[in-house]
DNA sequence: GATTAGCAATCTAAGGGGGCGAGTGCCAGA
DNA sequence: TCTGGCACTCGCCCCCTTAGATTGCTAATC
């Protein structure tokens, strides 16, 4: 257990280094902030913290940073008040209040804005629902044995798809398919779709097998592509100044498996995660911290929205960002649908 | 007019420094290439191509590299007898041959193989067609004054825009409206849909208006937002390897106007155009060479693929390469449509 | 007139040494 | 338990030197 001023200096040291990228000293800590002790009694709790494993230094001669412990108890610690400032917040429901065409369109720009907040790089996954229904389905004849087949589904999302038949079918009956397939199965779920025991014919057998794959497909891959806003706002943080470093995080990025590892964490309504450094699995992130947390409703379908940044990141900043456009994206996921 | 040992340097020196990334000395090219004169002929050679501005030196006392101009005569001199080596040939074959539902998806692959090959940036835009024809379109009921219209233009595009209407509307209302649209308008193009002199009914005449913005609304932004793939293989060019550099280079293609710049160049059928070094628009890309050309037809749609790379690259590599995929692109274009 | 050999001149890159400053560790004393 | 003082450590910067690479020039040669 730490003593109050252990605590506090901890605290000064996360907050000192995140400020200045510099490591540090007992002096600056005794000047700086009113502790009413000497550097000399700093210096002595500061080697208890680093015992314990809250901070380390550089080399021998220089001041401290935090190590991952350290910033885990920051975190910890901080989780109670944590709130945007009141002038970002406008920001924030300035953004809201716009509305696009296009959902998606519309989380591009948000994961944007969150990149500028936080000055860091921004992640907002497309939405994906764990149970998708049909809203509508469209065939529209391309070629003489090729269709396209069109699927609307609730959340407002289309997919597409060619489908070849065995004969050649005109425009008008594939618009007469259509309309008997959406009458039998509009506002279904896939497993509802095969459950449901109507007579088919050839054609409506093939479409309904191939609009059952098309409903579950996505749900195989996590939660889909995101989008990645704010790339150079955080590479051009000091901890990246040196280009090795750089590209072995993009060589990650670009990957893409990292988020196919972070979505498997399954993250709870409403908790924001933080991830710092050695706890990513990706060895290029150990570096990184990963502020990340989910919107949407579990029935209606949920994405995620996180921040990466370096370690050495403004947490209150990232959690409580996140945590905004978390709730916010909620809202108005729910007011799209 | 250079003599012909004079080109043969001038190649020579560009052919080394694309394969070392270093300097080229008088001595390299005496000792590894069968020249029949001394490094002093070769000296007096390299100063006169200095003096006529085809290769410069970084610093007096180092070996030449070729400047823009230098670049330049290159390209422009090997432009007869570009052929990819026969392997690869094959393996862009073997690509080509996997059928991928998705164009857009397809075309997500093709870039990836290509920065393969270049071991540099790719760059593929999805097909544009300059008069877009609508197929087919659909009207679905989200809520009660709110319809989700689908639009299927002839390439199988997809789009799709949120539409409120004044009063409320069911699906089925929907459907017919739909049908009678589709009826009247499939096939045409926006130009020719505003010509026809249907009586519409209000609800009609909203959707027609709505439907003709959407036909048109890609046209404005010249060629769609690009696939870039192999950005890490591009960047770990010894020539970026200060991260201020890479930094910029990142700036420049996260913000995408760079790439509405390169497609507002006009590149005819068959032609593919290396811009290079300094005659990029972007600042921050005048170190680095484009090889663009277009596939597709102008009359069924066209797209823009390229390779980015440092100026010092392979280019007979890479236009060997952007030709082999611009004509492949064309020609698995024309079958899917 | 073109080519060559030889040599001085030039410039970079790498390595070594010294001084400076920042910051700690520790000890004795309050 | 805290503080002041002081020695010690270490990275950083600067300068100098040296080694190596490569050219430019000149005079000799073909």
């Amino acid at each position: 257990m730490l003593s109050e001023r252990r605590k506090r200096i901890l605290r000064i040291v996360v907050d000192d280094y995140v400020a200045e990228a510099t490591p540090v000293a007992s002096n600056t800590i005794a000047y700086n902030y009113d502790l009413k002790v000497s550097p000399a009694t700093i210096r002595n709790d500061m080697a208890f913290l680093e015992e314990q494993g809250y901070i380390t230094r550089p080399h021998h001669s220089a001041g401290s940073i935090p190590t991952d412990k350290g910033y885990r108890y920051y975190v910890e610690s901080i989780s109670g008040d944590i709130e945007l400032p009141l002038a970002e917040e406008y920001l924030v429901y300035d953004l809201f209040q716009r509305a696009e065409e296009e959902f998606e369109q519309w989380l591009r720009l948000a994961s944007a804005w969150l990149a500028y907040l936080v000055k860091n790089m921004a992640i907002i996954s497309p939405v994906r629902t764990h149970q998708h229904r049909l809203k509508h389905l469209g065939l529209v004849a391309l070629q003489d044995f090729v269709s396209l087949l069109v699927l609307v589904l609730c959340q407002a999302q289309v997919r597409k798809q060619i489908l070849s038949f065995d004969k050649r079918i005109t425009q008008d009956e594939l618009t007469r398919l259509a309309n008997r397939l959406n009458a039998a199965y509009s506002g279904m779920t896939s497993s509802e779709i095969l459950a449901s025991k109507t007579k088919l014919s050839l054609e409506e057998e093939q479409v309904t097998k191939c609009l059952v794959d098309m409903i579950d497909a996505e749900d195989r891959l996590e939660y889909g592509k995101p989008y990645l806003e704010g790339l150079c706002l955080m590479l051009s943080q000091p901890e990246f100044s040196s280009s090795p470093k750089m590209l072995s995080i993009l060589e990650v990025l670009e990957g893409g498996d990292w988020f196919r590892h972070v979505s498997c964490q399954r993250i709870c309504e409403g908790e924001t995660r933080v991830i710092i450094g050695g706890e990513n699995t990706e060895e290029a992130l150990q570096g990184l911290s990963l502020v990340i947390s989910q919107y949407g409703m579990p029935e209606k379908g949920s994405g995620l929205v996180g921040v990466l940044g370096p370690k050495r990141m403004d947490y209150v900043r990232a959690i409580s960002s996140v945590n905004r456009f978390s709730s916010l994206l909620s809202k108005s996921l729910a007011e799209y649908i």
